[in-house]
RNA sequence: GCGUCAUUGGUGAAGUGGUUAACACGCUAGUUUGUGGCACUAGUAUGCAAGAGUUCGAUUCUCUUAUGGCGCC
């Protein structure tokens, strides 16, 4: 089977919502969040560790996977699951986003026919298409695949958006035409800026299509504003279907999460978490720390006092940043397990405030913590 | 004891008689939102062993002292 969303109930006052979804690898609640695991790994994490965080899905990219080892290696090994180790569900990025990163000249390398890249590896020169997208996703076999669309930068202008989104529909249309993987979910993306005229014609043409799945897209990225990413949000949730889950791509920070619930956004994924890890950050109720810091040399007390993950059940600041200035992988992995820890707890909180129907509540003590030192 | 060469920030060091003493590391802080990149950005010696002199001006020249390396008795 594909997956199957259960609705379960939508906040009173909000439009917030409980879900679960079941897919060939167990059933996982929503609202929820997905650690980022691009090259069939959570960079630094091994999948008990990741599931340990309490991680429903684990995301993983075609991009990445398509270059090294390559997509029939994988099927060769026995597909994604079997490859990484990973009994839970995966869900493939399409390598849109690296259209997003990549493609430098914007108008040249983005055809009708698909997107030129050169490789981040070699720099030699690749050629991604819808078609080729969704079969490496195929191959692969993760339990959802991403329709292949352009990611625009938030600067991008009306007209370009106009196209380009209507481009991401002929592609979506495309992807779904050679998706042939019965036991895959495809999901399509709604992108369109932070317009409201475009986020609703690219969500109402996008649904006309019926996908397993809804993501809205381009979002989170080139320095586009917290107000935009919400208006994207609004535009484009009221034309998705209620019995569809809801994907909010690239997100993020504790305080997107709440906003992207609280506007009826069922998952995200975000490789915060896990970067800002490396870089000696953390995440705590009262805002992002930063390791590194000199005042945390003789520091005894754990990232979070309550928190109940492996890192702070076991290991004193004054270690972590120790580890992390002799530059010790261990640093950076505890901070990942705790970071992933402290999101996934982030949305288990979230789903029993939906349930008592007291999300606004929750979020408003949550956010006074929250903003009460750093962002 | 004599001669000789050195002495620049936390470290390794570049450099010049004249505006803000290079660079690297380290250190300090910040950034990071469908991960190309444990990366990026910024700050970090009011002073060039100490003192005196020459000079309009000295970290750069001269002298004395201190410390250290090397050589000779």
């Amino acid at each position: 089977m594909k997956i199957e969303y259960s609705l379960l109930h939508t906040e009173k006052n909000t439009k917030a919502r409980l879900g679960k979804i079941k897919t060939n690898y167990g059933c996982v609640d929503t609202p929820m969040f997905m650690p980022v695991g691009t090259r069939a790994t959570v960079k630094g994490l091994t999948p008990e560790e990741v599931k340990e965080c309490g991680s429903g899905v684990c995301l993983a990219n075609t991009y990445h996977l398509w270059l090294r080892p390559g997509e029939d290696i994988v099927a060769y090994c026995g597909g994604l699951h079997k490859f990484m180790n990973y009994d839970g569900p995966i869900l493939t990025d399409s390598g849109g986003f690296q259209v997003f990163s990549l493609a430098k000249n914007k108008k040249k390398d983005i055809t009708e026919e698909g997107v030129h890249f050169k490789s981040h590896i070699d720099g030699q020169n690749l050629f991604l298409t819808p078609e080729k997208s969704i079969d490496i996703q195929n191959k692969l076999d993760s339990d959802i695949a991403m329709s292949f669309d352009e990611c625009p930068p938030a600067s991008a202008s009306y007209e370009y958006l106009k196209n380009s989104i209507e481009r991401t529909l002929r592609w979506a249309e495309r992807g779904k035409k050679v998706h042939n993987n019965k036991n895959q979910a495809l999901f399509g993306i709604v992108q369109g800026g932070a317009y409201e005229d475009l986020r609703k014609f690219s969500a109402i043409e996008t649904v006309k299509m019926d996908f397993d799945g809804y993501s809205i897209g381009g979002v989170a990225n080139d320095g586009e504003s917290k107000e935009d990413m919400y208006k994207a949000i609004d535009y484009s949730i009221p034309y998705l279907p209620e019995n569809k889950v809801r994907y909010l791509m690239g997100v993020g920070e504790p305080v997107d999460i709440l906003e992207g619930v609280e506007r009826g956004v069922d998952i995200f994924d975000c490789v915060l978490p896990t970067r800002i890890a490396r870089h000696g950050q953390a995440f705590t109720r009262h805002g992002k720390i930063n390791l590194n810091n000199a005042k945390f040399k003789k520091d005894l007390d754990a990232i979070e006092k309550n928190c109940d993950c492996y890192c702070c059940r076991n290991y004193t600041r004054a270690y972590i940043r120790h580890l992390l200035s002799v530059g010790e992988v261990l640093g950076g992995r505890l901070l990942s397990i705790h970071n992933i820890r402290f999101l996934i707890r982030l949305t288990e909180e979230i789903r029993i405030a939906i349930k008592e129907d007291r999300f606004l509540d929750y979020k408003k003590a949550f956010l006074e913590k929250y903003d009460s030192k750093n962002k």
